[in-house]
DNA sequence: ATCATAGGATTAAACGTTTAACTAAGTGAT
DNA sequence: ATCACTTAGTTAAACGTTTAATCCTATGAT
């Protein structure tokens, strides 16, 4: 490996010279400057960023931890987020978590070892115990996708309130009365944000809401397709002519209850997903979803943390980033 | 930060004391390790891995360079990767490379700066050019997915070749004599390979091929229906009744054209893609395809990668992973 | 001729580890 | 009592940077 001493040998000069010269830091003579770009070429010369980064106690490294990067929504996130981080020469240290506390944990404590400058979190638990430890340190860090209660840090989260709101607006408009929702996991609070916002749009409709229309799902496609059973098992009375999943993959699951029984989308029953995956696209027919903005959260996160490594003392900030309402065929 | 030498100062003993018993690496008395151990926990220490990684010239980091970590193909790979690499220890650095040389290229000087111990890479460019900076600098790799022409090295591939063959093979089987090919970029060997299995398969049945057959695709969706209306317009007597297409973006496009004439699937016409990505099983038909071990593939990189660090002398190894045979309802 | 100053270079001390080399004390064997 | 060894600890030199502190030397101003 070539470093400093070889190319301030060959340079003829010292290496402190050839730092300055590398940084720009400080000014050198033309003659000088020339030699060590000289040997710096011949010798092919590359910064050791691990020295460096022990020196200036900046690693120039960002930490990431989803629950799965090989699910698209947080694939997307990291995208995101990686494209913000090579635009500012940061590197990105991917971790996931599987929605295991203990092993984001773990995970905390190899980034915190690795002295990375800012770590982005989809958090596995809504506990923040084991997030102190990132206080503590004062390690700055941003929460993405799913607040965590009681701890003040910056967040960058859908608009997910908004979400359920237009979901359900949009079927109260097409007439529907009887609206049901299949909900996710309660403890998530961009699942139950979205909750928030159909019964918010039911009330302001001025439509008593049946318990019976709220199943609890856990964004799975399995669930859907029970709580879709369920639904269509109510007296004809309180039957649901619209169901409202809290995501995309439970829609699909109600989709294939819904055609089993030999009722027919959207003309017996509309159906309104959350997420947009490519899938929505695709099925049969096309389903009317919510789409979030996951490539910007990630962008966003980053510019968070970046901010956040800038100025420790700004006070948090959470950002809200709006979702769109995609109509398609299911409604 | 607390640092060793706070430990040390609390324990009573020296820094090299307290790395050793850390370390584990030379006997130290049962008081004096206790007496470490308790500083340790008392001042919450945690080794700092860019001080150690210096010293060691070992970081425990490694980079992973794929065209986009966003698509569900690369994001499996990484996955995979990134799950052995948790397994041992190591952290994974992610990088897009979005498929070009030059990004590529920049990437890898990051990666080399950040001294990583090894670096999995789907390459972006069929040639060797810039990758020959990681020989030089004798840095252990490993090239996923596609091969590149020229370059001894660790490998890991899906059985490109096998994959065309059984898909083409199980058209034959079903009776189909003129079969025609979407082809991916020929420069891609994984795209290559599938032709040349296809080609294998219809020579093996002593079929002669017209290269009317053979549209040059791009692996995108718009690709494969312009493919597909091509080869709607042949003669009746050349006329295709069975498309095997490189990946099911492009039998994706290719359906529509297909549905857009009027034709039935697998009536008309028969269908195998390949990839199975989660589309292929909801599309409709849902399409029979190739899949390939993706997650598989990114362990493996993973293990060839760490082997390839213990002994950097082992004569480079090929390692073809086995494709399966999807049979749905598209044939 | 002297002095302050500025420009342009160097020296050397960090950063937090690991680890080779050394030291001191204890243990038997002779 | 001496010697050779072992055991358990310490010292100090690296690893490759950055950067404060210093040191020349030339340049004008006085």
């Amino acid at each position: 490996m070539t470093t400093l001493r070889d190319v301030a040998r060959r340079a003829g000069v010292s290496i402190a010279t050839v730092s300055y010269v590398l940084n720009g830091t400080r000014p050198v003579s033309p003659e000088v400057e020339a030699r060590v770009w000289e040997a710096v070429a011949a010798l092919q010369y590359r910064p050791n960023r691990v020295a460096r980064g022990l020196r200036r106690k900046r690693t120039h490294v960002l930490g990431l931890i989803v629950p799965d990067s090989a699910n698209p929504f947080f694939a997307e996130i990291a995208r995101g987020l990686e494209d913000l981080s090579f635009a500012h020469d940061y590197s990105l240290i991917l971790c996931n978590s599987d929605g295991d506390p203990a092993k984001e944990q773990r995970y905390l404590g190899v980034l915190i070892e690795q002295q990375v400058d800012g770590i982005a979190l989809v958090s596995a638990g809504a506990a923040p115990a084991h997030l102190a430890i990132l206080q503590q340190r004062g390690i700055p860090f941003v929460v993405v996708d799913r607040e965590i209660s009681g701890l003040a840090a910056d967040c960058v989260l859908a608009d997910n309130f908004q979400g359920g709101y237009l979901a359900t607006w949009h079927l109260l408009e097409r007439g529907h009365r009887r609206i049901a929702c299949i909900t996710g996991p309660p403890d998530l609070t961009s699942s139950a944000d979205r909750v928030r916002g159909y019964r918010h749009a039911m009330a302001e409709a001025g439509i008593e809401l049946l318990e019976e229309w709220v199943y609890r799902g856990d964004f799975r496609a399995e669930s859907g397709y029970h709580a879709a059973r369920f639904f269509l098992q109510l007296p004809p009375s309180i039957r649901p002519t619209a169901i409202f999943a809290c995501n995309d993959l439970m829609a699909i699951g109600a989709m294939r209850a819904i055609g089993e029984v030999g009722l027919s989308i959207p003309h017996d029953i509309s159906l309104v997903g959350f997420d947009d995956i490519i899938l929505a696209a695709y099925v049969i027919p096309p389903l009317t979803t919510v789409a979030q903005p996951t490539y910007e959260m990630g962008r966003m996160a980053g510019e968070l943390l970046l901010s956040r490594i800038q100025d420790r003392t700004r006070p948090p900030a959470r950002h809200l980033l709006p979702v769109r309402l995609i109509v398609r065929r299911s409604t």
